[in-house]
DNA sequence: TTATAATAAATCGCTTGCGATATAAATAAA
DNA sequence: TTTATTTATATCGCAAGCGATTTATTATAA
């Protein structure tokens, strides 16, 4: 009935399914790896500087903490990660890559990309439309995160 | 060090993120109005059309049953929804909306879109970017359900 | 008809995401 | 210094998502 109530008109609703679908698509992938998306998102963020406090991976990901603690305590669970309190700050915990943490970025880097390549493949969209599109995900982003 | 595997390379995380700011940015008119964005997703669905099964509400949403059978059973709780077994294929569960669902309708178009206008305003898009943004989200979803 | 396969929902177990709150340590104010 | 405030994590409770399995019903094959 009222245009701006259905489905097909929302913007909200193809972000949400695109990311599940994406997410969807990583899970194969990251499943022979043995992490989940979220595992890997931090990861990726250890790998560009590894020995960070639990809030700035946090930052990183515009998580917060109540989510990003029980996500790290998983992955120390599965030797991925190590965490130790800070020396000068002693309310932070230093989250590091174990050696099977860092050893993940080789096996990352050999199966994802192309991975995910090979399922996005028939994609219409090139490589400049991939661009624009993260430029518009970043204006909505920067919009909205306060 | 692989640029493939940098947090900022990624569309995935930008769609991931933007998807959870824009859900946020809608919780509190949401909350206001009682229900959350899964649940508004479902109205959204009913109040097009009324009566549908389960599996049908699914397929429209892109979800699995074991996502939106216990959203269903929430919503009924909520008095949101109603839901019977189907006359011709009992094993169908028809969803319908109840007083309360419908009403809700007007209450949405009232707050909503209003609503996400005001946050989403200071947002550098325009008409046409939101509508290009769409297509390529598009093009991402169909290219990777199945 | 009887046996088998397919389909529609539901259930179970687990990881996320997040609002609200608690705890501990560091910082600022009195 | 003592007190109050801020900050960094952690904990709790709940709603989603989803892979895997179960149950009831329908459709198909033998």
């Amino acid at each position: 009935m009222y245009a701006e109530l259905q489905l097909d008109n929302q913007i909200c609703f193809r972000l949400y399914t695109a990311a599940r679908l994406v997410t969807q698509a990583y899970t194969p992938i990251l499943t022979a790896l043995g992490i989940t998306y979220s595992q890997y998102l931090v990861l990726m963020v250890l790998w560009e500087k590894d020995n960070q406090p639990v809030n700035d991976i946090a930052h990183r990901l515009l998580l917060e903490t109540n989510t990003v603690t029980p996500l790290l305590q998983r992955m120390e669970k599965l030797g991925l990660v190590s965490r130790k309190k800070g020396e000068q700050d002693k309310r932070q915990q230093i989250v590091s890559l174990t050696q099977k943490g860092k050893q993940l970025e080789e096996e990352a880097y050999a199966k994802i990309p192309a991975g995910m390549g090979d399922q996005l493949s028939p994609c219409p969209l090139k490589l400049d439309d991939y661009q624009r599109l993260a430029h518009e995900l970043d204006d909505i982003i920067e919009t909205l995160r306060k």
